[in-house]
DNA sequence: CTGCGTGCAAATGGTTTGCACTACG
DNA sequence: CGTAGTGCAAACCATTTGCACGCAG
């Protein structure tokens, strides 16, 4: 179980230890972008003696080694996503969620647009899109 | 002078202050997104006065108007950006310089593509691009 | 004049750090 | 066993807040 996750630590010399696995399955869980609050605030009840420190040199580790990716927010709090496949955020205005908006077909469109379009200097890693607005429906 | 910033206060029934002013001015002079602490070390010479608390009243007051733009950045520090024109970001890797990006053709690709595919229960208000990478040339 | 804005300094709160202790490999 | 990793509590630092005073309209 969670081989990638194993795998990928041992891959880079890093020990697997009871805290990491912990971490890594609480934001699997979670899913929609959880704070690193959200993330201690969960641990409390199945690892309460898992620290506050703990978890954010981990999740920090964890971003650096591809295992998840930091969503910056309006606010400057940071959130974490394990959903590596590239991907676009929706914002939304008035209840602060983000949602994941994967659109192979748009991603597409845009890669082969910088293809034809070279930005001068400038060498592209990844492009993402911040979509903002309002979700029709307030439930969910 | 600064018809376009007056205008735009009077109109929402916000006084023209010194400050008010002065810390406009200094976006529009630092150019490429300065945090709030450019602004403040940039005003210590000319308005020594100023205070730190107003300078982030001010910043935020200027977002909620419509005068500037808040920038997130990779380490959760605010930005500001003067800029309204809708254009996107470069976000350099390296040196965490962030640089404007217009261009209306890749603009209008990406907003005819959503005339043509809503994205369920979401009305967008903007969209913007944030592209990563890095500059080959590291003066400048 | 009269409240909106400001200055100041203290408080907040997310994140980082240093160090002695623990346990993975 | 030896070192990478953890727990703890203090430190950090960008930002916010409360309140008395000041100035724009």
């Amino acid at each position: 179980m969670n081989t990638f996750f194993r795998e990928k630590l041992k891959q880079k010399g890093l020990k697997v230890t009871l805290q990491r696995v912990a971490i890594y399955d609480t934001v699997l869980h979670l899913k929609n972008h959880p704070t690193a609050e959200n993330i201690i605030e969960y641990l409390k009840n199945s690892h309460p003696n898992i620290s506050v420190g703990t978890v954010y040199k981990v999740l920090d580790l964890f971003v650096e080694n591809d295992l998840l990716k930091k969503v910056k927010t309006e606010n400057g709090i940071m959130r974490y996503d394990a959903v590596l496949a590239n991907h676009h955020h929706l914002y939304c205005t008035e209840t602060d969620r983000i949602e994941d908006y994967e659109d192979e077909e748009l991603s597409n469109i845009i890669n082969n647009y910088f293809k034809k379009n070279k930005i001068q200097k400038f060498k592209i890693q990844d492009i993402k899109l911040q979509i903002t607005g309002k979700f029709n429906n307030n439930f969910k």
